[in-house]
DNA sequence: CATTGACTTGTTATTCTATAACATAAATAA
DNA sequence: TTATTTATGTTATAGAATAACAAGTCAATG
């Protein structure tokens, strides 16, 4: 939250009460959230109860590095490392529904080969790996 | 086409007329299409025209590996390497929406590096990357 | 101070995407 | 044949996201 003020500060952008609101309660929650959700909560603390509330919020949140969004979700998760590029990576469990952000600099280092050699720009990317975490596969195993 | 069908009756699945159909519209536009596109050219195929016609056919594609949901653009498009195991990376360009679908053995290892590492069991993957193709790039330089 | 212009918020309405649930029909197995 | 599974068609509904407009806030300039 204190690396988010800095860094808006810095960039000259406006961390207003609903987009400040809106990255708290994500960064609380520590997993994905639905936008409905969001604006559920959003809406308890005084602000609008209108979709674009939510949006508008999460997507300010997303196109300056302070969330992410989770598209086999439709979901929106705080970064966990704003401000430094990164290739994120996000495990998925279909049991639990967690979502673990990682990455590694040789995965990074593999996009960007690939984007040269393909003569692609590459401006966003998101790697999304669907299947279980530790817990639910030992239950699964289990059953 | 050929290679689908080969697939199907080795794995004995039923490779039936909508989804032959919906593998085929997908093949023919060389792009990824949405859920309603599809479904319109199956319903003038004779098909029924209520989504769930087109989402059970594509979700068949996608579950057997014939073809690939984009989830940034909400589209399926037809996989280009059917049967053979991958981790697609696919190139989505913001300018004409063209998706490009590539790959890499390094890409591949630096993922199952990760997953041993978080001890997370992947079972389905997808690497999104949004940029510009080199034709979009130039025309945007131009301006 | 007043006013301009850019940005932000709230609200209404609508569009697009996807699935639940049930009835019917076809294919496979016993 | 009969039973069982699998697939299709249809109705209805749920869920996710955005367009468009009105009103308010804020900083900067004259």
């Amino acid at each position: 939250m204190a690396t988010a003020e800095r860094q808006t500060a810095a960039e000259g952008i406006r961390l207003t009460p609903v987009r400040r609101r809106a990255l708290e309660i994500l960064l609380e929650s520590h997993r994905a959230m639905g936008a409905c959700e969001v604006l559920e909560r959003l809406s308890q603390d005084g602000f609008g109860n209108q979709p674009p509330v939510a949006y508008r919020a999460l997507d300010f949140l997303v196109e300056h590095g302070l969330a992410h969004r989770i598209q086999r979700l439709n979901a929106y998760a705080a970064c966990h490392a704003p401000g430094q590029p990164h290739a994120p990576v996000f495990l998925i469990c279909r049991g639990c529904d967690k979502v673990a952000e990682t990455g590694t600099d040789s995965l990074r280092g593999a996009l960007d080969d690939l984007a040269r050699a393909s003569d692609f720009t590459i401006e966003r990317m998101a790697v999304e790996a669907l299947g279980l975490c530790p817990a639910c596969r030992a239950a699964e195993d289990a059953s």
